[in-house]
DNA sequence: GTCATCATGTAAGCCGTTACATGATTGC
DNA sequence: GCAATCATGTAACGGCTTACATGATGAC
């Protein structure tokens, strides 16, 4: 959900997949390589070996003659200038760009993941605006039964006189509500969009839906 | 950690161990039996088969005769009234007992598990009161130091439009400096126990220590 | 007599982590 | 030349979850 979500926003490399990764939980090179390949296996993303090589027309250096592979490095470190665009492209590197089926995809994980799981409803929340805005508000009831679920057994504090537990009871008491006011937030949010649709961002409504993911 | 802190309380049989943990973050049974079995070829914890074989005494009814395996579920039967009782003791239950290596390992993980792992740390405070005052602040203060570095690069809010994410960021940012704010509850806790030993709980000052673990 | 619950386990599979291997590029 | 960082991967291992298998007990 996290790959396809980031590269949906602007394709990247791996590497720079990680990294933004890391601010949304966090994966290893161990597994974000192996699942990238199963990704692009499956049709969900594209991989590209050569990160977009540039037209001619952008290079005014010298060189003339036949331009290909070792020359390409030339060409490259010739025009970068600035520290930004000598790190924006390096060889070897593989850009990942998202299909439409990974499209689809995605939008099936943000509107199915189970909302139960911390890590997933944040990663649901980062991305969305990618789903219709009735299918948003489903998501975060969901979210808001599971939440109501585990504040319930909670009314009664523990009889317990360990000052520890008790503060660790009530802590996580209290993060469940704010929580839920958390999801009041989202959702007040969802429905000020609904009432004011130039807000609304465009990839919303454009959602095809009929020629949808194809289960094999 | 989970299941050490749980028998160091009072021991129980793998069922109802379950149910305590499901508070603390949960676990199958597919995992918890052959923790359990894993525990206690290590020596950490001790298994009974027959949970606590009452006296005779206790059993004031007609059997006089040889008494072994199948009658005994005949006196466990007779002599359990209230429903309590009954729950109490059923055939088959494994009760598992802490040893002193258990306890040594518990104190060993309470005060060296990663505080960055928010399960982690959960269990950790839960359990804390088995820890020395002075280990119990440095746990609190390497918790900290963690969300504080959480928190540093969320000083720069994201330069996104969509509400959805900068929504997410603030909740996430605000939870980091509400846990921040638990800690120094904690760590208050301490200190007050501190200058009142009166309230410290028994267990903490009577770290043998010198005989602890001896790792292979 | 049968259903729900208590109670203990095993087996297969998934997925993630650590550690390792490799190689290019940049700065010193 | 050498170290640090960028960049992509593989292999081994571990642990958890799901699903399955089993059997006792108690309630109706």
């Amino acid at each position: 959900m996290a790959i396809l979500g980031i590269l949906d926003e602007h394709q990247v490399h791996g590497y720079e997949l990680k990294k933004r990764m890391s601010e949304l939980g966090g994966v290893s090179y161990g597994s974000l390589y192996p699942a990238l390949n199963r990704l692009a296996r499956g049709g969900y993303v594209r991989a590209l070996d050569e990160p977009k090589p540039r037209p001619s027309s952008t290079f005014t250096g010298p060189m003339t003659g036949a331009i290909t592979g070792e020359l390409a490095a030339h060409r490259r470190r010739a025009n970068a200038e600035t520290p930004a665009a000598k790190r924006a492209d390096r060889r070897n590197r593989k850009v990942y760009d998202i299909t439409d089926k990974g499209r689809a995809r995605l939008r099936e994980l943000l509107a199915s993941a189970d909302p139960s799981d911390d890590r997933s409803f944040g990663l649901q929340v980062a991305f969305c605006v990618q789903l219709p805005a009735a299918e948003r508000i489903e998501l975060f009831e969901r979210r808001r039964t599971h939440l109501t679920a585990e504040l319930g057994p909670r009314a009664a504090p523990p009889d317990r006189t360990d000052p520890y537990l008790r503060s660790l009871h009530e802590h996580t008491t209290n993060t469940l509500n704010r929580d839920l006011e958390w999801i009041d937030e989202l959702v007040a949010l969802t429905r000020a969009e609904l009432s004011d649709p130039d807000t609304r961002p465009p990839s919303t409504e454009a959602v095809p839906a009929t020629g949808g993911t194809s289960q094999p």
